[in-house]
DNA sequence: AGTATTTGACCACA
DNA sequence: TGTGGTCAAATACT
């Protein structure tokens, strides 16, 4: 944590050591949430649930302030290059006259994560294509609540060339969301797997995998995102109808759907 | 029946 | 002309 604020106060941030910084926040971030599981496991009861709770949501602060900094850096690494890189198109294709409002590229920010599903929002697939030079797929997603509050959000979603173990995902995100459907989530794991980075981007979206989940009536089942996550035990890893798991694991997550956290965390406040 | 996903076609851009 | 993003009909799911 001191470690992290030191990364925050040292000047402008090279995409590098901003990279650097959210990883290791998520890193922290994610071993506090397996301590939060293994407490729960060990003692059902409240036992220090306020204080991990606390130290939740300050990661997830931290992380919200990181993900709103923009990488300026065009410094050595791949990272620094691949920021600078979209800088620089973003750049050429914004302000140009005459470009098709649909083919304006909006600001983007993204995130690599191994759990690219339950990030807070409700999402709608409404595409997938094979990218050049890319093994797998690319999905495309829009907020649901497109129609119904005119909310434009948007994400893709590619896993990458990597046999990593499990697989990343690179999640593009454009275009903030404008829909209310929900207040920031504090997101927690509730297994060990010790995959599962959470990234907050811009402060108001959230990457959240639970081994929990609930069916359409809200019962709890435990089975799905953990087979998920065995299956992204094998490589080559994912395939397009594992990928369509994830998203209904996504769905079900969602602080919008049947989720219940009173349910999930017992009558009082659970922590 | 209503909703979500899939997938081929279309469009804009480089 | 190739590529990436989106549309929308068909299909699957609940």
């Amino acid at each position: 944590m001191v470690k992290m604020a030191k990364k925050i106060e040292g000047g402008p941030p090279t995409c590098h050591h901003h990279h650097m910084a959210i990883q290791e926040i998520n890193r922290a971030h994610e071993l506090m949430s397996q301590l939060h599981a293994v407490l729960l496991q060990l003692f059902p009861a409240q036992v220090g649930g306020d204080i991990l709770k606390e130290i939740l949501t300050l990661t997830s602060s931290a992380l919200s302030g990181l993900q709103s900094i923009r990488c300026e850096s065009s410094g050595g690494s791949d990272d620094d290059r691949r920021c600078a890189s979209d800088k620089r198109k973003s750049l050429q294709r914004s302000d140009r006259p005459g470009d098709h409002k649909r083919r304006r590229k909006p600001e983007t920010w993204s995130i690599v994560t191994s759990v690219p599903y339950g990030d807070g929002y409700q999402w709608r697939k409404y595409g997938q294509k094979m990218i050049n030079n890319a093994k797998y797929p690319r999905s495309y997603y829009r907020c649901t609540y497109r129609e119904g509050q005119g909310c434009l959000a948007k994400k893709t979603v590619q896993q990458e060339d990597s046999c990593a173990d499990p697989p990343s995902f690179k999640v593009e995100y454009s275009i903030q969301h404008t829909c209310k459907t929900i207040d920031a989530v504090v997101p927690f794991v509730m297994d060990s797997t010790p995959t599962e980075a959470l990234h907050h981007t811009g402060g108001f979206s959230s990457e959240q995998h639970l081994s929990l989940s609930s069916d359409t009536s809200g019962n709890l089942i435990q089975d799905e995102s953990l087979w998920i996550y065995d299956q992204m035990q094998e490589c080559p890893p994912l395939v397009p109808e594992l990928l369509g798991k994830m998203d209904m694991a996504s769905s079900i997550l969602s602080p919008t759907g049947p989720w219940d956290w009173d349910m999930l965390m017992g009558d009082d406040d659970g922590w």
